[in-house]
Parts: structure tokens; sequence; C-alpha cells
DNA sequence: AGCACGCCGACT
DNA sequence: GTCGGCGTGCTC
């Protein structure tokens, strides 16, 4: 059976889209309509309610209405005049925002997205949202509310604790927790005489560490270069391709200063937890006027960052991907840094990308937007070639040092018997641990051993969900799965042939930690993964320990290489630099490039010289030869050719269809009836599939892919929207993402 | 998402 | 006959 091709017009099926706002004023006696998009995602269309005389309905408020037997909540997309209709419409039943909670810039964005991304425009609009206003009933976080002290007249103290008091009370009100540290007695007198009186007040609750403001730093020549050349009041994206340790926070904060005065700037990160530091710069530098917005939060925190930025009480915005719908009012600039980081672009639905979001949000506001990175992403590099972004350079370090790098061949160090660490690299980190200089030592792999098999019957322990090996983990002395997290106990006997010679291979940094530990007794040694950072305030902890000095060696997965900055660290090594070569993906060398200049930028920081060493399998691959020469142009140029001959971006767009279900029979029959229409319909683009994904099964659940290679979206969408309304109600899951992260 | 409606097989 | 399975379609 094949699919049929019925009826496509694309702008009745997105009628919603071509609304135009009415900028309403209601006369009064007259009746008004609201069309309202109900929390279901499912339905995505919307409903039109009458407004009721007494409740203030605003374009982007939430509302209650009556939907069939249910309430639902929902957002006021539109108000117009009532005009008679085929059916009889409801009224809305209660209001639940007095001040809409989309303005008019995100109604439109989520509209962007929806079309952008094909998912519903519920979804778009619940994604760009905190959890605390998206539309669902029964779902309020509350605001945080203290109790405080204030001045009631005027008095004069008669003893030492009252003096104390009543000065802090005239400077301005605190609360009774602080007041109480002085005297809970004299506070209890005062209160009585009717000096003082309690009230509640309304806090944020993300507490704000005073910082000692530091000023700003003098500039190179050529971060002058670079600011003098960035446009503050005009639409314009820009490249900044700065070596690591050449100062991109810097020109950051520099720009950011000329805009705040009457703008205000967002900058995107790619996952804050790991950057407490940039954090923590950007505060000593402008105070507490900056909102944080990340995935570490507790809901009410969010919400509570949330309404700073919407009441306007900050001035500058940093956070991971979702802060790039931070409700200004207002942008001066947005800075998206290591924009090649994998993270700004979300894998579930919306499949939205946050550099596309802000080149958006830029272009509303007529504002810039920079994009910095050390090692900018291929396609990002070409639309600066093309002149699509402009290309800004710092091709040197603010300490004029890039530290040396040496690649080591583990075939021969193997053949010598050094099974872990090379023989240079032994004798480097016992040189610079006499020197009480720092080291890093990236492997990125977590966990103790990652495979354990049978030697005689060659049987593997796998996840009996995700047919992935299990890896061992000394934590609870588990195996486990890193897909689903599924645990068991580790394995003593085969259970196929019942033998007892079960061999564990591969190392991750749980290992590793203990064979330094071995190989160094002396040296104090600190693991950074995702197991040793749970907790919420885990990684700034490993962060300051090792800053201050309270560790020799710092071992981690890739989430040590970015923009960490400790300046006694003049050693990194890197165990199995090219294990990211082997990972199916037209991607992989471009990773492994990024990932090792990354860690290689962590060396020789301060006054010190740094030095990396590379240990590989693979010494002689372009990425890694090119990553130790510090040759940016040199891998772009040897990675677009390859793109070129395997058509892959950016001489050819990418769209991944992912099939999934618990049905594996039913996968491939859809599959197949979708490759055949695509095929049908589509010629010149290059459809490939369907095949199994790369891990075929999590958690019970089997993938299937079909990919497309195509020049011109807008010949290929209309296609694309039709198997995604096909599929939008069935048992097998179809989603479709256009630029994927993996394929 | 819920809920009604309708079409089918199994059963006191 | 009728109880209940779930596939389909609608909700302003």
């Amino acid at each position: 059976m094949l699919l049929k091709f019925y009826f496509f017009n694309y702008e009745i099926m997105n009628s919603y889209l071509t609304n135009i706002y009415l900028d309403v004023k209601i006369k009064v006696g007259e009746m008004m309509i609201a069309d309202i998009l109900v929390e279901i995602k499912k339905i995505d269309k919307t409903f039109s309610y009458l407004i009721p005389e007494n409740l203030n309905i605003q374009i982007g408020c939430r509302c209650l209405v009556p939907f069939g037997k249910q309430t639902l909540e929902g957002f006021v997309i539109n108000i117009k005049k009532y005009q008679p209709c085929d059916y009889e419409l409801k009224e809305i039943s209660e209001l639940v925002d007095e001040k809409p909670v989309l303005n008019k810039e995100l109604l439109e964005l989520g509209k962007y997205i929806s079309k952008k991304t094909l998912c519903t425009l519920t979804s778009a609009y619940q994604t760009m949202l905190p959890t605390a206003l998206k539309a669902k009933k029964n779902f309020k976080i509350n605001v945080k509310k203290v109790l405080f002290l204030r001045k009631v007249k005027d008095y004069s103290p008669t003893n030492e604790n009252e003096e104390i008091i009543m000065n802090l009370l005239d400077n301005h009100d605190i609360s009774l927790k602080e007041a109480k540290q002085t005297s809970q007695y004299t506070i209890d007198k005062l209160l009585k005489k009717g000096i003082i009186e309690k009230y509640y007040k309304e806090v944020y609750r993300l507490n704000e560490e005073v910082l000692e403001k530091e000023t700003s730093k003098s500039l190179t020549e050529e971060q002058k270069q670079v600011i003098s050349k960035i446009k503050l009041n005009e639409f314009k994206p820009y490249l900044l391709h700065g070596v690591t340790g050449s100062g991109k926070t810097e020109v950051y904060m520099q720009l950011i200063q000329k805009v705040i005065n009457n703008k205000q700037a967002l900058i995107l990160v790619p996952e804050i937890s790991l950057t407490p530091q940039l954090v923590e710069t950007f505060k000593k530098r402008f105070g507490n006027d900056i909102a944080i917005l990340h995935s570490h939060l507790s809901n009410g925190e969010k919400y509570d960052e949330w309404r700073k930025i919407e009441r306007n009480e900050v001035k500058i915005v940093i956070g991971a991907r979702s802060a790039v719908f931070a409700p200004l009012s207002n942008l001066g600039i947005i800075i998206i840094d290591e924009e090649h980081s994998s993270t700004y672009k979300q894998e579930n639905n919306p499949r939205y990308n946050a550099i596309d979001i802000g080149l958006y949000r830029a272009k509303w506001h007529q504002c810039p937007i920079v994009l910095g990175s050390a090692t900018p992403s291929v396609e990002s590099y070409t639309r600066a070639k093309a002149g699509v972004y402009e290309l800004l350079e710092m091709k040197r370090r603010v300490n004029q040092n890039l530290p040396n790098v040496t690649l080591v061949d583990m075939k021969k160090e193997i053949k010598n018997g050094n099974f872990i660490f090379a023989k240079i690299l032994k004798e480097k980190i016992n040189e610079k641990l006499n020197n009480n200089e720092q080291i890093i030592l990236l492997l990125n792999r977590r966990g103790y051993t990652t495979i354990s098999t049978c030697n005689d019957c060659g049987f593997t322990h796998k996840c009996p969900n995700c047919d992935i090996p299990l890896t061992y983990h000394l934590k609870n002395k588990k195996m486990v799965c890193h897909y689903c997290n599924y645990e068991t106990n580790k394995l003593y006997n085969c259970p196929v042939c019942k033998s007892k010679n079960i061999n564990e291979r591969g190392m991750g940094t749980e290992k590793l930690e203990e064979e330094v530990i071995k190989e160094f007794p002396m040296a104090k040694v600190l693991r950074m993964d995702v197991d040793t950072t749970r907790t919420k305030q885990a990684h700034k902890k490993i962060i300051t320990d090792f800053e201050n000095l309270k560790y020799n060696i710092l071992i981690g997965t890739q989430m040590i290489a970015k923009g960490l900055d400790f300046p006694n660290v003049t050693l990194v090594g890197v165990i199995n630099g090219d294990a990211s070569l082997n990972i199916p993906d037209f991607r992989s060398a471009e990773r492994t490039f990024q990932l090792l200049n990354q860690v290689s930028g962590r060396a020789g920081r301060g006054m010190l010289k740094g030095e990396v060493i590379i240990q590989a399998f693979n010494p002689d691959h372009y990425s890694l030869v090119l990553a130790k020469n510090h040759d940016y142009i040199g891998f772009y140029n040897e990675e677009m050719h390859l793109r070129k001959i395997l058509k892959y971006p950016p001489f050819y767009n990418l769209c991944l269809i992912k099939i999934s279900g618990s049905d594996i029979s039913k996968c491939e029959n859809e599959s197949n009836k979708i490759i055949t229409y695509l095929r049908q319909n589509l010629d010149e683009e290059i459809i490939l599939g369907p095949s199994p994904a790369i891990i075929p099964k999590i958690n019970n659940v089997y993938h299937f892919h079909i990919i497309i290679k195509y020049k011109d979206t807008k010949k290929i969408y209309p296609y694309l929207q039709f198997i995604n309304d096909k599929y939008s109600n069935s048992k097998v899951i179809v989603g479709i993402d256009f630029n994927p992260n993996k394929i």
C-alpha cells in the first residue's frame, strides 16, 4: 500500500500563520471573539470563544475555556470582532494572566518555529515558556514571599542591639531572618512597641552573591579591531573566529557594556553549569544586573529569573539553549558563544536550533548577533566566507602563547608495554607534579570498564532493552546501560556456556582515576563526569576546588574541555584522542577536531607555557594532525573536500526522518511506505534508507532512519509536512529533523 | 487529551 | 440478545 498524495495547500493548512494582528480597541457593547489555542498538543488549531465583558482578555494571555466536557487552559492568539458562524460559541470562563506571557514577538516567533521545524504551535509556545507559565491547568508556582521588617516610627535606641537594628532599617528594609542574627529578643520588643512591623515581601529564589567588582581589561589590537567592526544599531550576523585564549569573553563584555545603557544583551553558552567561571566573570563586571537561565535551576528559580527579565529588572541574560526565548523587549545584542556546539540544537520536538532563533530575534530587534568560536562549524564558516555572516578573526592568544601539541601512536606504546599512559605522558605528568603545576586528563568515556565478554564463547553482556554493551560502574558496583540507565549485577559466570572466564575491556574515567592514583601515588586526583556532578552544586565545587589548587590532576569527560580557565594548568593529556572518530557520523572528524582543539586550549592560559599530549591509535588522521598544528583553516579545507565528495552539508542539506515504535515490523512497513512516497515525488534529491538507527533499539523501542540530502527546502517541505500530518496520530512515531546533529 | 459513537466478536 | 473491545472523529 502506497501513501497517496491527496491534497496539499500550504496556505490553508497553515491558515493561522497568515492571521494579521488587529490592534483591537473594544467598543462598549460590541461583542468580541478570542481565538484560543488549547493546551492539547495534538489538536493544534484555534477555537473561537466569546469574551465576557468583565474580562480584560489580551493577546498572549492564558485563559480557561470549556472544551467539550473538560475545562482547558489555552493561549489567546487573536482577538477579533464578532461575526456569525455555523456553530454556537461558548464563553471564556476565566482569565489566568493579567499580563500576557507571550508578547507579540514571541507569538510570531512561535509560528516561525512551528513552520520551520514541523512542530505543533502549542509545543512551540510551551517550550518558549518556563514550566510555571506553560498552559497547563492545576500547575502553578507561587511567588516566594519572605517576612521583612520595616520602620514604622522614629525611636531612639536604648541599647546596642536596638541601635544596630534601627540603623539597618534606616537604610532599607531587612528580612526577619537577617535581623534575628542580631537579637531575636530585641526584635520582638520593638515589634511589640510598634516601632517596627512585619510584612511579606516578594523575593527571588536564586541567591545573589555579591562579588567584588572588576573593571574592564585593556584590549589587544585584535580585540579592538573586532569591537570596532561590529555595528550596534543594525541587524547583522558576525562570526567571531578567535583561537582559544584570544580573549573572546572580554570582547563580549565590552560589546555588552556599549549596549546596556539603553538596551539589553543576551548571551548564550553551551551549558551554563559547566561554565560557572564565565557567569562569575560577568557578575564581577556587571554586578547583579544579570539573569541566569539553565536547566539546573528549579522551576521556581526559573520562574523568578523569567520575571526579572520580563519586568525589565535586568539588562543581561546569560543562559543555555532555551534562554534564547528570554522575554527581553529591547535587545541590543545577541552573543552565541561556542557557536559550533551541538547543544544549541534541541534533539526532541520542537527540533529548533538556538542559532536560527537568535538570528530571527536579532532581525526583529534590528541588532547585531555575534557567533563566537575557536572552531566554527563547517557550515558557519562557509556562510562567513560567502558573506552571509561577517567574518571577524582573532588569531593570537592574549598571552601570545599557543600550547605545544604532541601526538603519540599508542600502537607502538602498547608494544613497549605502555598500555594506559605513553612514556612521554608519564614523564610529563611527573615533571608537572614536581613543579606544582596542574594537569588535565581527558577521557571521553565514563564508567569503569566498558565491555564485558566471555573469553570462551564470545558472549557479550548487553542491555536487554537496548542491545548495547553494559558499562561497569564502581560506585554502585553495577552494570549500567548508558542509553536507558538499566542496571544489573556483574556476571561472574557466562549465562551461555557457564564459563568463569569473563573478560572486561575498555577503560572509562573511573578506571583511569584508579590507574592515575596507582601510577602517581603522590598526586591528588579529582574526577569530573556526569556521575560526579549529579548534585546541584557539584560542578561549581569541583571547579573551585581545582582552581584553588586543592588537586593536582583533573580527570574528566568532554565536560572539562569547554571554556574552563585554570591558569596553573600546563599539561593536558588526552587518552584515546581518536575514539570519537569511530562514531559513524559524518561530523565525527569535525567533532574530534573541535574537542581536541578545545581541550588543548585549557593548557597554558596563564603565564606558563602549556603542553598537550594526545594519545591515539590513528595519529595520522587529518583531524588529529591539524588539531596538533592549531590549523583550523587547514582542517576546514580538508573537511570541505570530503563533504563535497560525500554530498554532505554545507553542499547538501540533510533531513532525517526517524521512525520508531515498539513493533519492529510495523516500523519497517511504515518506513518502506514513507520512502516509496518520497521516491515517487522527489527525483533530484538523494534519499537513503530505511536503515536501523546506529543504536537500533533503545528501551525496547526500535528506531529506523531515512535520510534526505537535498538542496531546496521549499521543494521537499510539502512532502515532509504531509508525512508529518499523516503520522501525527499513529502508533508508529515519525519525527522529522531538519539539519540533525547526528545521523 | 477525553469522550461518544459505531462496528464487531464472545458470552451469561 | 447484550456486554465490552477499540478504531474514528470531534471538541468553539
